[in-house]
DNA sequence: AATAGTTTTGCAAATGTTTTCATTTTTGAC
DNA sequence: GTCAAAAATGAAAACATTTGCAAAACTATT
């Protein structure tokens, strides 16, 4: 029980060298001689010494850390980004911190500011929509950050991502040229969440480009599962005026209204076409995706 | 340009009083008299000081983070958990450090030591299979460390999760009593994934209870995806002789199955029964799922 | 108004490293 | 065997905090 918690100085003891040595022999293992680092080498595993990285963070180098926030990592839908981000991260030896907020923009930047207090050695958010108060933080701290997800040429910090209102506008127009003419939607929230917004947005210009629009009561918003979807879209198609077509925000609600068409026997894409936003994976077992997720968290890890 | 980096000392003068005052005013806020405290607060935030973490870790006490590694976040297997772990784990005011192993256990071990050298205040890693090398390292160091997901009596260390061996095992015999005889089982790589292995033998082991065995052929093997399982499923149904049901060992192998004999225009459940695991969200839209997964995670925020 | 008790504050030491600079050791050439 | 240059090492200062202890400033109590 008495183990005292091996420091430096205990491994500089034990290798009969001193302190400064043994920093040397980790940080600039060139500076010092074959012999005396192997001597610290054994006296290191022998005590089973790990370095305070803290101590060494302190000292304004680097810190090893970057930070990664997210609305969630629940949904799946930024599971492959953190996966790739993280992946590419730790290629580079750092190690990656990660909250998410829920799309509540107040906790992001409290979480922000947690992690500045860990002294990150950067930081990456998603989408382009934050409080006026994380961005000066960040801007204040000068933090390397880097937006993910989407893309805007204007955006007020380097980003990288796809361009979301041209996703949807694409979708928008496929589906016209297809000939429909009565059309719902199929959205979640779209407050804190930019992503969302943009494609809503470039479908509706798509629509109305050619004179169209959604009617109200056939825009619908839910939460981002599977079964919220299934249901809401259950109420939409209960009514004997049906649209003939469903745009659905992202995969993970277009999986929810293709199980609700399936179960009321609706045939796809005979009576009704659905279209999701190719979030991810399993999405091209469906239907045609759009947005690439793959090539942002590839890129960033150059950056 | 010369922004100096405000460090508590820049705080006590700009309030005028001490650094020592300014550190209790954040630590130990009902040691110092409310008017001081709000001289400080004023300070702090004109200079925009953010406490440095680091600088406390070194202190001995509390750092702040928690580390889990899994073996990938990509699958949206582990999504769920990370975030109803990040959950509780924030609401206790930890962060959590994140970082994945692809399933390979060298690499969970140099990722353990990376995070003990940010001197994390706990550890949270999956499944109970890990190499020796690992749990000495945390032993050793005495970090608190709980393994998630899944559930032993005799585990080396406090677990929580669910017993994955029994789950292969109602699905075996639940399969079984349904009459089937000729069964298929399509599941992931097992080596360093015991989840894999617990509900495979689990599976074998029901079935060998009615003396039935599953065809070496009819074993297959695959990565953690819709569309290889997809794949691996179509070459299976591609045969002639075809099993009557076919057990996965999770969930996202299940759909792609699903898709697969979709696309073959084989029924389901009529001409064959397919099985998954309860392994996450949009499940129950398919199959009875039966092992829980928000459980532990809630479960881990107590302790 | 003086005393004792209590609450606030400041000083200085401690924390585990890294780094600068000086000192010691080694090497190579003559 | 000397000497200079090069390489390796050590001593001590620096980093941004926290904390134990003591001094100072208040409150009551008489």
């Amino acid at each position: 029980m008495k183990e005292k918690k091996a420091d430096i100085i205990a491994v500089a003891k034990a290798a009969r060298v001193s302190a400064s040595t043994v920093s040397r022999s980790f940080n600039h293992p060139e500076l010092v001689k074959a012999a005396t680092r192997k001597k610290i080498d054994v006296a290191v595993r022998r005590l089973g010494y790990i370095r305070n990285r803290a101590a060494q963070t302190i000292h304004g180098i680097r810190g090893g850390t970057i930070g990664l926030i997210v609305p969630t990592v629940d949904h799946a839908i930024f599971a492959e980004l953190i996966q790739s981000f993280s992946e590419n991260v730790e290629e580079q030896g750092f190690t990656i911190l990660l909250a998410s907020h829920g799309y509540r923009l107040e906790r992001e930047y409290a979480i922000a500011r947690k992690m500045l207090e860990h002294r990150v050695d950067g930081m990456a958010l998603i989408g382009l929509e934050h409080s006026d108060d994380t961005y000066g933080l960040l801007q204040q701290q000068n933090t390397p950050t880097v937006l993910l997800w989407n893309y805007s040429d204007d955006a007020p910090m380097p980003c990288v991502g796809s361009d979301n209102y041209l996703a949807g506008h694409l979708i928008g127009e496929h589906v016209v040229r297809l000939g429909h003419r009565s059309i719902a939607a199929v959205f979640p929230p779209i407050s804190g969440n930019d992503r969302a917004l943009q494609r809503l947005s470039g479908v509706e210009d798509a629509l109305a480009a050619r004179g169209l629009k959604i009617a109200e009561s056939w825009r619908l918003e839910t939460p981002y599962s599977v079964s919220a979807a299934k249901e809401k879209v259950a109420g939409l198609i209960s009514f004997p005026r049906r649209p003939t077509a469903i745009i659905c925000g992202n995969d993970v609600l277009a999986w929810g209204a293709l199980h609700s068409l399936r179960r009321a026997g609706v045939s796809v894409p005979g009576d009704v076409t659905i279209t999701g936003i190719g979030d991810f994976h399993g999405s091209k077992d469906f239907e045609p995706s759009l947005t690439t997720v793959r090539i942002p968290a590839r890129t960033i890890g150059s950056k």
